[in-house]
DNA sequence: GGTAGGATGGGCT
DNA sequence: GCCCATCCTACCC
């Protein structure tokens, strides 16, 4: 039995998000990720905040310096993996938006675990409760075994990937967490009410 | 309940 | 050499 009140282990069903959920406007696709299902492997969690990360004037984005080896996967096409080490100890998850040549991605900030929850709690051991497992960008990657060495990876394909999935909810909108530059812009997106929004 | 500060390393100037 | 899209611990109410 699983503890903690956490909703009890069920099979993940519903179809790969295609590129064409991807190639669109980054705000549309950071709002229309909540709800569904990142999957890892043995592991996935219901995505239930997200930021976008724009090209153009938004200089908070890692694009906004230009075509790196680093960077380079963000003005591909949609649907790709862009997950980098933050503060020299931590990898965080996003997902590329956009058409091939335009840039943008949007963070995954936090899950709902949704099965493998066993394998978390091993992943995790700093985690005492289980709702500390999923509820940050660099605690979920943690829990999903998600690393930088995913970076480009294709998430139309299998393995990693985000399933369809419909709930009814109401979405909060906020500025964006720890950063400096275009702090005010509102574009932090989260599921209102969730226990595993990341504050 | 709350927060201040340290850890730690790749990316880019 | 500086800059971080963070997490955890210790310590303080």
């Amino acid at each position: 039995m699983e503890r903690d009140g956490l909703r009890p282990p069920q099979i993940v069903t519903g179809r790969i998000l295609p590129r064409r959920f991807y190639e669109r406007p980054t705000i549309d696709v950071a709002r229309d990720l909540l709800g569904k299902v990142l999957v890892h492997g043995p592991t996935a969690g219901i995505i239930v905040e997200t930021e976008a990360y724009l090209g153009g004037d938004d200089l908070a984005s890692h694009s906004a310096a230009g075509i790196t080896n680093r960077t380079r996967v963000i003005f591909g096409p949609g649907g790709h993996a862009y997950v980098y080490l933050s503060y020299g100890m931590h990898d965080c998850m996003n997902i590329v938006a956009q058409p091939d040549g335009t840039p943008g991605c949007v963070l995954i900030r936090a899950l709902e675990p949704l099965e493998g929850l066993n394998i978390m709690r091993q992943r995790r051991p700093k985690a005492h409760r289980d709702h500390d497992l999923t509820n940050g960008p660099g605690k979920l990657t943690q829990a999903l075994a998600i690393t930088r060495h995913h970076s480009g990876v294709d998430m139309t394909k299998g393995g990693l990937v985000v399933l369809n999935r419909s709930a009814k909810f109401n979405i909060e909108v906020t500025p964006r967490i720890g950063i400096t530059k275009c702090a005010d812009l509102p574009l932090r997106f989260f599921i209102a009410g969730n226990q595993f929004v990341s504050r």
